[in-house]
DNA sequence: CAATTCGGGGGG
DNA sequence: CCCACCCCCCGAATTG
């Protein structure tokens, strides 16, 4: 069946109710090739057998922490509930739950429980309510379950669409788990120090008895000049009608709109909600709560977004504001080799539309939208990459539909595999990264088969054509998450044996923190990363996936 | 009174 | 003029 040669060495561990855990040798069909064997715990169980090349268990976010916690670190891992997920939205029950529990109980036909809360409501904080994985039923061991389920999902496998594809895709999320892991052990270097200088410079010092600050309280106080009356700026309701009754015919308090008015109130109007941001969102509050010992540890959520984008639980880590990459600093001797995917979606659609044009032009590693305008393109950079933007976008009007027509006429095929997409999401058919990561169906969660009940023409409502430019995205978003996850993967393979360490990743973006005599290693490793995960995910093409790569001792000091 | 939605801003 | 796409986070308003 499968021609690859399998790994010499994997092993499945499973955790009993009691904390023991008990592990056995795998053969390539998911059937135990060795005695069972217990440990007081997965510490013990992975420092017995140090040349295990792959951990198979239930997810990785239960063991893997405290083997971290331990040093140790496991090469390479098959995630249970991550693969499960994976191949639900293959099977067209996108929303069905993913615990093993819940797999198991589908392959035997019995009531499947729902999967926990993934992220708690803060009423529920409290240590009497935490809820743990979902639990099997008490009749059921652990270790059998466990490959009862893997067995059936290997199987499965070689049931999708692109079955190497899929074999690849579950490795690459779960090697994705495993940084996530380590990221978060590792955190980002934060200067605490730096980052209050920041908030006082800004802000100003807050006042006794948790007022605003300073410079909040004299903001508002202008808008009040200004407006000849009081009114609060962090109410758009009241900002809206103070300028109706100054004669402006706002709709809303949207920077853009209010920009153009010519009104006294709207320059500090506009610094107050830059300000205000900053302070509820990343201020002394978010401080205390989320920096500890010079680092930063966000809990990452791979896939927490249906393209396969990570999210965070809590502490808003994808979104840090630039003002405050200022605090992103290396330690003494250390440094940061930041790295960002250069045009990495257009690079993503050239390799799996497989257009010859698009791909000539993804060639090469200098910047691709120059490439574009310099050919038979009529345009500018910045037009070359509003039109390929929107291409990708599903852009409904505007400057960049001029270029919509040259751009089909030079890169049929990279227009016609987003228009494919679109209009498969428009008949409510499901789409797939070059992967196989499927997007959720119409109509919101639920999941299993729904069949949207106004969807009679869903091309011709605003919800059909809004759901064409979801699936439209999703191919090219979504398959560039693939390639993000391989890149992480060969980066952190090339890591290791060296002190360097991954402290950061946003989609097309990762941080690495090592002693400054590793930099210039380190830069090598992200650009071969790049490429060599070009290869892998999309197969063998002449694009190419370069950096932009700065090393620096200040997050803010890179490009 | 708790849960949900909205509006506006941040990131890619 | 901006926008299309994916998200997070907060406070206030609204809803059950």
């Amino acid at each position: 069946m499968s021609q690859e040669p399998l790994p010499p060495d994997r092993w499945a561990l499973a955790e009993y109710q009691d904390g023991e855990v008990r592990f056995c040798p795998v053969d390539g069909r998911g059937r135990p090739a060795g005695p069972v064997e217990r440990a007081a715990g997965p510490v013990e169980a992975v420092r017995s057998r140090p040349g295990a090349g792959r951990w198979i268990w239930r997810s990785t976010a239960g063991p893997y922490p405290r083997l971290l916690d331990a040093g140790l670190r496991v090469q390479r891992c098959y995630d249970i509930e991550a693969a499960e997920a994976l191949l639900l939205g293959h099977e067209g029950a996108h929303g069905s739950p993913r615990s093993l529990p819940a797999a198991r109980a589908r392959l035997r036909g019995l009531p499947v429980p729902a999967d926990a809360p993934s992220r708690l409501p803060d009423s529920a904080q409290s240590a009497l309510f935490e809820t743990g994985p979902v639990p099997l039923p008490p009749d059921a061991d652990p270790l059998e379950s466990l490959l009862e389920v893997y067995a059936a999902q290997l199987t499965r496998t070689e049931l999708t669409a692109h079955p190497g594809r899929m074999r690849l895709l579950v490795a690459a999320e779960s090697a994705g788990a495993l940084v996530a892991s380590e990221m978060r052990r590792a955190g980002l270097p934060w200067r605490a120090d730096v980052h209050r200088q920041v908030l006082d410079e800004l802000l100003g010092p807050r006042y006794a008895g948790g007022q605003e600050p300073r410079r909040l309280a004299e903001l508002a106080a202008q808008v009040a000049d200004a407006f000849g009356e009081r009114v609060r700026p962090d109410l758009p309701a009241d900002v809206v009608t103070a300028f109706r009754r100054a004669g402006f015919a706002v709709t809303s308090t949207r920077a853009w709109e209010l920009r153009d008015i010519d009104h006294p109130a709207v320059e500090p109007l506009l610094e107050y909600k830059k300000l205000y941001r900053l302070y509820t969102a990343h201020g002394w509050t978010w401080l205390r709560t989320w920096v500890r010992g010079g680092r930063f540890r966000p809990e990452y959520v791979p896939a927490g977004a249906a393209s396969g984008r990570w999210t965070t639980n809590g502490g808003g880590a994808l979104q840090i504001p630039r003002v405050l990459r200022r605090s992103v600093v290396a330690d003494p001797g250390w440094c940061l080799v930041v790295a960002d995917a250069d045009q990495l979606e257009p690079r993503v659609l050239a390799a799996i539309s497989r257009d010859p044009g698009l791909m000539e032009a993804a060639g090469s590693t200098g910047d691709l939208y120059t490439a574009l305008s310099g050919r038979a393109f009529t345009g500018d950079r910045e037009e070359a990459k509003l039109a390929l933007l929107g291409a990708v976008y599903g852009q409904t009007h505007g400057g960049g539909l001029r270029h919509l027509s040259q751009l089909r006429r030079r890169f049929p095929a990279a227009v016609a595999l987003v228009d494919d997409a679109a209009r498969a999401g428009e008949q409510g058919r499901l789409v797939r990264t070059w992967l196989g990561r499927t997007c959720p169906p119409p109509g919101g969660e639920p999941g299993a088969g729904e069949t949207a009940p106004e969807g009679a023409s869903p091309g011709g409502s605003a919800a059909g054509r809004a759901r064409g430019r979801f699936t439209r995205n999703f191919v090219v978003q979504g398959s560039a998450a693939d390639w993000a996850l391989l890149m992480l993967a060969a980066l952190r393979r090339s890591l290791t044996g060296m002190r360097a360490e991954l402290v950061f990743f946003q989609h097309d973006e990762v941080i690495v923190h090592c002693p400054e005599t590793e930099s210039a290693t380190v830069a090598e490793a992200i650009a071969a990363a790049g490429d060599t995960a070009g290869d892998l995910t999309f197969g063998r093409t002449p694009v190419r996936f370069p950096f932009s790569t700065a090393v620096v001792k200040r997050y803010c000091d890179a490009a």
